[in-house]
DNA sequence: AATGAATGAGAGTTCATTCAT
DNA sequence: AATGAATGAACTCTCATTCAT
């Protein structure tokens, strides 16, 4: 009686997303250079110009596709474990990033290919401050760390989350090719960082 | 008979090479999605057809590019100080390395882009391979540091080399974002290894 | 059984003449080139696809508006002041047509859009006709002022209505532009028709 | 021997000729909504990517056929006669300009959709200047013939360059149309004029 | 009566590449 | 070696129109 009911849950809203994540799919496969409207449409099963009903413009539709990924990533690295000693804290953060890297290595192929385009299209620019609220979160998980005599005095909060984010940013890259490294290089940071 | 040999010496090599290096800057510019033949053409003051003199295929500037730009890295990476100590070298190596990203950013962001690029364009793969030279490098560095008890002999050669290649490729995206937070985690490494 | 008649007095009607009018403005503002049914019937608060309801085809709201166009002329042109002389009644009606042209620029504006039109498509070649109506009215008019000596015999009729409608239809260009000028024009007219 | 030295005068200007008078003569006949940069180019016997190797866009190519038009009609406007005597300036100008009429009737017809379009696109602006310059160039010649008695002092030489304006304005539309009316009106101006 | 979704035909424009000179 | 001219294929985007609901 209700069979039917799951057939279509939001009838039109649907095609936003579906698309979105198509145009998603093919910037990770072909990079935003190999990015056609019209391929994006025909994955989705619809003509090239009902795209544009939903997305008036490519840049329309690029915009969503970030804003897909970044909410993609700011779900993972919401802070979790409110409760948990400083070292825990980092250690989750960092095993739950790691994680998504393996299961969604498509994410960070586009979260690069954003970044490196965010250098030259200003709308995006507001990607790189994503960058600055990171850096600030895992100061204070540090600073934390460090008043409750997790980490010694002499650590230098913000210079431990520059190597940090520097060596996940790193990972990107690895994530698709070599991935053994990339969870080598991760442990050697644990060990680094005391939280192994 | 080489009297006038001296009036032009590299008659036509010159323009290969302004070429390349114009198509190196507009792809640091632009990015691949930016390159414009004809553009790179203009910057040298020459017409567009003339350009499929030298590279009769888009694609054969883009190799000559990317050929530049890994014999120009490739030649900060060799292998300096042969009879240093190890962490004498591997400093040697990373400081060379950093001075390198603040004085040609763009070298950087090219590799990065022609890295991106590599995944789907197998021509370019053996980029990818380049790194495995370059791990090896510092794996038989620290090899050698642990043997000469530099360094203690828990320390996993190739998570350490994995480390390192990972936080310095991470080091590009910043290189001209934010350089200082680069710096820093620089010398948040360096102390990690023991040779700050 | 009328007692709810006059809730809605003309239900559908209404929104043919809305778009007729719509359309109409749009035209004077755009002229053909830049006229679009979307936005017609977003002036008028409803979808796109809903014109089509009123209007099955781009061409038949064109054809409406040339219809409302012209009745709003013919309406103005009527012969009126049956009784006068004929020279009051020339300057009667040129007195009207040249108020028109001050209180509704847009409608000439259009009317020459139409005429332009007209030459191509046959569908609107009707309007040229109503030249020749207009040019009979003329030549009534001053042939009765000549039998009645109020003109000398030897001013041709046929030529001097074509001088008018010619001139008036000049004005045309000038009711936006410079009004003074056609203001000029049209008392150097009368004093030459001695009727100023 | 110099047979085919007439066979390629200018060898690529020609080019822009070729294309501007094909769009002239399509605008003519079907005005500027029916304008198709490829009609244009085919017209010319070439791909319809090379013309913009000559116009980088469509409103390029429009420019250069106002420009076009526009001086073709200064040609023949450009004052004569220089020591006739006025009225016989006048009535040459007057000739000149109905003959124009005759044998070029596209040329006014692209002359009012510019004057339409002038209206909306402030860049054709200056067309309408070009009727005050007009309006000038009557005025001074109505007023030399003033002092010089050909004409009535009561003759204000503003208005009755107005009319004459106005009127030769409104012939264009007849010029296709109804060619013997255009004849008689002017006709019948000139005994207005007194130089019939 | 009204709508959102969908479409096909085409528009202007871009671009790497070719070719005759 | 160098060029201007030319091209074909492709791209994004527009728009009147249709259709199921």
């Amino acid at each position: 009686m209700d069979a039917h009911d799951e057939e279509r849950p939001q009838p039109k809203h649907d095609r936003r997303e579906e698309l979105t994540l198509a145009a998603f799919h093919v910037i990770a496969r072909k990079g935003f250079e190999g990015l056609r409207v019209r391929e994006v449409a025909a994955q989705v099963g619809i003509n090239g110009a009902t795209l544009h009903h939903y997305f008036p413009t490519k840049e329309d539709l690029i915009r969503s596709v970030v804003a897909h990924a970044i909410s993609r990533l700011r779900t993972v690295m919401a802070g979790r474990l409110p409760d948990a000693a400083p070292p825990e804290q980092l250690r989750d953060h960092l095993s739950r990033l790691f994680q998504l890297m393996q299961e969604e290595p498509d994410l960070f192929v586009v979260l690069t290919e954003v970044n490196l385009r965010a250098r030259r299209t200003p709308v995006l620019a507001y990607l790189t401050e994503q960058n600055s609220v990171w850096h600030g979160m895992l100061v204070s998980i540090l600073e934390r760390g460090i008043s409750e005599k997790f980490w010694p005095s002499d650590l230098d909060p913000g210079a431990t989350a520059a190597a940090i984010i520097t060596l996940l940013e790193g990972m990107t890259f690895w994530a698709a090719t070599a991935p053994d490294w990339g969870a080598k290089a991760l442990s050697r940071l644990e060990r680094w960082l005391g939280i192994a």
